[in-house]
This record gives C-alpha cells, sequence and structure tokens, in this order.
DNA sequence: TCTGGGGTCCTATTCCAT
DNA sequence: TCTGATGGAATAGGACCC
C-alpha cells in the first residue's frame, strides 16, 4: 500500500487530500512513521524524529497512528490476496508476498500482469486506496519490483532479464542491506549489485560474515529460493515505552518496569502463549541501549512471575544518569496449554489478587481526570456530526467535521470536556452502493502454474 | 537534529554437560 | 581423575525491516 498511514488519513479527511500529511509520535520524542508523497518532497521520510519534519514542513498535517483502524484496512487486503492464493504472507500492515502459481492465478507473465492488474483495483475498489505490484519469480525481486512500482504502479521483472536488472544498482536497494552493512560495502569498494557479484563469495563471507555473506551473493545472482509461508508464529512478543524526559528516579524506573510487564502478559495471553525467557531492555541517557535475560524452567504467563522476573534484570543494570526507554518482552514461546501445571495451581491464589489491579483501566494512568484527544482521532459531536480532532491543548479541543464521504469540513473549538464531544470510531473508507456479490469475488482465473509467480504488494 | 515500537535473524561469548 | 574436544543452551548485542 502507498505511504500507508498518510493515504488512510487522506481518505477519511477530505480536508487533508493533496496535502502533506506526517504520521507518527507526537511527542517530543516523536518520530515520523509514514509521510504523505506531499510531505516527502519537503524531504519528509519515515523514521525521521518529529522535531526535524516539522522544520522541513511547518504546514503538513501531524496525526497520531490509529492502528486499529489501518489494521481493519489490512484485513481488508489480505482477504483480496487471499482469494488469489492460499500462500499470503504478511510482512506488515501494508505488505505482503503471494504465491500467485500456487493459487493457480498465474502462471506466466500475461496472466501475472492480469492478475496484478485485476488486484490492484479490486484495492481500489475496496478500499478506496492505492496499492502497489511487483511481479517477479522470487519474493527478493517481487520486493524490488513493488520499490520501482510504488506509488501506484505495477513493475513485472521478465524471467531473463533479473541480472542485467539488478546489475547497476546500489548495493542498498537488496533488502538486507541497511545503513551498517552499506558502509561496510561501500568502505570495501562495492557499490552496485554487479560489484556485489564480481567481489564473489568468499569474499563477502570475508566482509560479512557467513549468513549475510552467503545471503547477500545469492541475491547479487537474483537466486533466491525461499517460499512463501503463510503462517508463521511469533517467537516473542515485547512492549517498550520511550519517556517524554528521562527518568532518575529509581523507585519510579521499577513502576515503570513493573507497568511494562503487565502489559506484556496482556498481550501474552490475549495471543494464547506462555514464554521461558524474560528480557529487559533499557536505553540510557545517552541512547546506550542495553538488554538482561533471564530463563526461568518452564513458560509462564503469570503476571508476577515476569514482574519479579524483570524487576531482578533491572537490578542488574546501571540506570544512574537517566533511562530514556523501558521495554518488557517474552521469548522462547509456547502454547498456553503447556503451561508448566505447578506455575498454574500456585498462580491461582496469586493472580486474582495480582492481577485485579492490572486489568483496571486506571492502572496505568494514575489520574487521567483530563480526557484525551489525540490528533487526527475520530469524534461524533451531539450536534454537528462526525468530525477529528485537529489539535488540543490548553483546556480546548479543535475538531473538523467532516466524513470520508463529504467534502471539506469546517472547523469548531470545544472545551476539552464538553459533554457533547465523545470519541467516536472511525469511518469506513467506501460507502458501498449495494454491493453484488461479483463486487468483490475475483477468483484468480483457474489453471495450475509452471512458472514460478511472486507478488509483493506494497507500501511505501 | 536527536533519534518509536514491534518484530526477526545473526554472531560472539560463556557456561555446562558429556 | 584429569584433560580436552565438542556441542547445545543461555546471554548480550547489533543489523535490519516496516
Amino acid at each position: 500500500m502507498d505511504a500507508f498511514f498518510a493515504s488512510v488519513e487522506q481518505a477519511s479527511k477530505p480536508s487533508l487530500r493533496g496535502k502533506a500529511v506526517v504520521v507518527g509520535g507526537l511527542g517530543p520524542r516523536g518520530v515520523v512513521a509514514t509521510a504523505s508523497y506531499e510531505a516527502r518532497v519537503f524531504g519528509v521520510h519515515s523514521a525521521m524524529p518529529m522535531a526535524q519534519a516539522r522544520r522541513l514542513a511547518p504546514n503538513a498535517a501531524y496525526l497520531t497512528p490509529r492502528f486499529a483502524f489501518y489494521r481493519s484496512i489490512s484485513e481488508q487486503v489480505l482477504g483480496l490476496l487471499r482469494a488469489l492464493s492460499p500462500l499470503v504472507e504478511p510482512l506488515s500492515l501494508d505488505e505482503a508476498f503471494v504465491d500467485l502459481e500456487a493459487g493457480g492465478a498465474a502462471w506466466d507473465a500475461d496472466s501475472a500482469r492480469l492478475a496484478g492488474a485485476r488486484l490492484r483495483a479490486d484495492i481500489r475498489a475496496v478500499t478506496g486506496l492505492t496499492g502497489s505490484v511487483g511481479l517477479a519469480a522470487s519474493k527478493m525481486l517481487a520486493k524490488v519490483a513493488s520499490e520501482k512500482a510504488k506509488p501506484d504502479g505495477l513493475v513485472l521483472i521478465e524471467p531473463g532479464t533479473e541480472r542485467a536488472l539488478l546489475g547497476p544498482m546500489p548495493v542498498r536497494t537488496l533488502p538486507g542491506v541497511g545503513p551498517a552493512t552499506g558502509d561496510h560495502l561501500r568502505r570495501a569498494g562495492i557499490h552496485t549489485v554487479d560489484e556485489l557479484a564480481e567481489a564473489g563469495e568468499d569474499e563477502l563471507v570475508r566482509l560479512l560474515g557467513k549468513a549475510h555473506g552467503h545471503a547477500l551473493y545469492a541475491m547479487a545472482m537474483a537466486h533466491d529460493e525461499r517460499s512463501v509461508v503463510a503462517e508463521r508464529e511469533a517467537k516473542s512478543v515485547s512492549v517498550e515505552d520511550t519517556y517524554d524526559v528521562d527518568i532518575h528516579d529509581r523507585v519510579r524506573v521499577g513502576m515503570e518496569v513493573r507497568r511494562l510487564a503487565d502489559r506484556c502478559v496482556r498481550r501474552l495471553r490475549a495471543a494464547g502463549l506462555s514464554g521461558r525467557t524474560i528480557v529487559l531492555k533499557v536505553r540510557r541517557y545517552d541512547f546506550s541501549t542495553l538488554t538482561r535475560s533471564e530463563t526461568l524452567r518452564g513458560p509462564t504467563d503469570d503476571p508476577a512471575v515476569v514482574r519479579e522476573a524483570a524487576a531482578r534484570l533491572l537490578g542488574s543494570v546501571d540506570t544512574t544518569g537517566g533511562v530514556r526507554l523501558l521495554g518488557v518482552g517474552v521469548s522462547g514461546l509456547a502454547d498456553y496449554t503447556q503451561e508448566d501445571l505447578f506455575a498454574q495451581a500456585a498462580g491461582a491464589e496469586t493472580e486474582s489478587l495480582v492481577e485485579e489491579p492490572v486489568r483496571g483501566p486506571a492502572a496505568d494512568q494514575p489520574a487521567p481526570a483530563e480526557r484525551r484527544w489525540p490528533a487526527g482521532h475520530d469524534v461524533r459531536h451531539a450536534e454537528y456530526g462526525h468530525g477529528w480532532v485537529q489539535g488540543s491543548g490548553l483546556g480546548r479541543v479543535t475538531v473538523r467535521f467532516e466524513t470520508p464521504g463529504s467534502p471539506p469540513g469546517r472547523i469548531r473549538t470545544f472545551p476539552t470536556d464538553d459533554p457533547d464531544l465523545e470519541p467516536a470510531d472511525p469511518l469506513p473508507l467506501v460507502h458501498r452502493i449495494l454491493p453484488g456479490p461479483e463486487d468483490t469475488a475475483l477468483s484468480g482465473a483457474g489453471a495450475d502454474g509452471r512458472v514460478s509467480s511472486q507478488a509483493a504488494v506494497e507500501g511505501g
């Protein structure tokens, strides 16, 4: 999906269409999650500190992400992909691999192109958003193709043309080559994919280590046999918070670690999992990051056990000077049903004591006397109807009243505690006009394939 | 300028068991 | 019993991805 978060916001909010939109954390230490293409013109891009984005594009709209809404749209798109093939591998909310051949949706270049074009049209019809499609014989090449395709395009890499296409590209275009590997290679005089191939496998292994070296050489040769795997099981669950200002107080640090442990356990349980290894993450005032971990005798999903382990781990790190981020994670995951019976029995008493305060809504936020109005989130006003928060502060909240189907709306300002104003759920982006059954049916032309064909639907 | 949150995978080191 | 080789698990850190 193209500039996914920002595009969703533009589709939701008519007044933002064609304008610079930046979605990300709005706190003093936020970073950009997605910038609309209009905002990218000013040099704003993902992972950039928000403060810098604001200097570059002071007039852009700045919004906090609405992950639940993005997830629901992502599910709609995944539904379209699964109609093409049972082999769909999501990479993130806005990106997935599809094995078109396995689904019989494509068997050669022409049928793949057709399926890709149909898919793009269907994505637009169902979500109102644009997606880009990369078609090629492997995951790696499909990804490269989808990068070239966006925004709002389709690129197919013809079998046989792969090496010629990749050769002149900078090494950084290969997935898995980030800043560190890029620098490493540059210092060795390797700038393009051709130069990677020329360097040879042994040299790359010497430079980058065994796994990375072999993988990179294979990619440079346009060689990638990895298959599309539909269901990958989670290997870890973690939560972390960056604080607006560094925490110096040890007691406060301890409290935060406990809260994070509880949040992590709630996520763990919601997924029906338990885990054996508890990980504490600490980012200090100077951005140095360290982790400490402890492996239990068996998997647990007991909040008290995770809290205690996290607290023990905290004891082994020096936090003088201040802490900017804390995180708690659990890995070594097991099915909930494999839970140690002894721990469950023992937990029966402690848990009810322990968990109640955890679940309480007020447990996390000390005293949310004031209602929160995050920028970009939906609201409903008794008189003016549906709108979204443009901004808030100083006891006031500014709302723009408009909906996906309306013309750009008007702005009004209210006291933050106005009883007529309440948070609302997002409205669907596409108002369906009596959806006929064939509207979404889109089954790939049934046939079995020979030529391997992968598609990546991709965002940016 | 001042760096999020949620993950995956790889590497090096240490420890322990055989 | 001491020593060494080997290998797996645990631990810590780092690169990378969206």
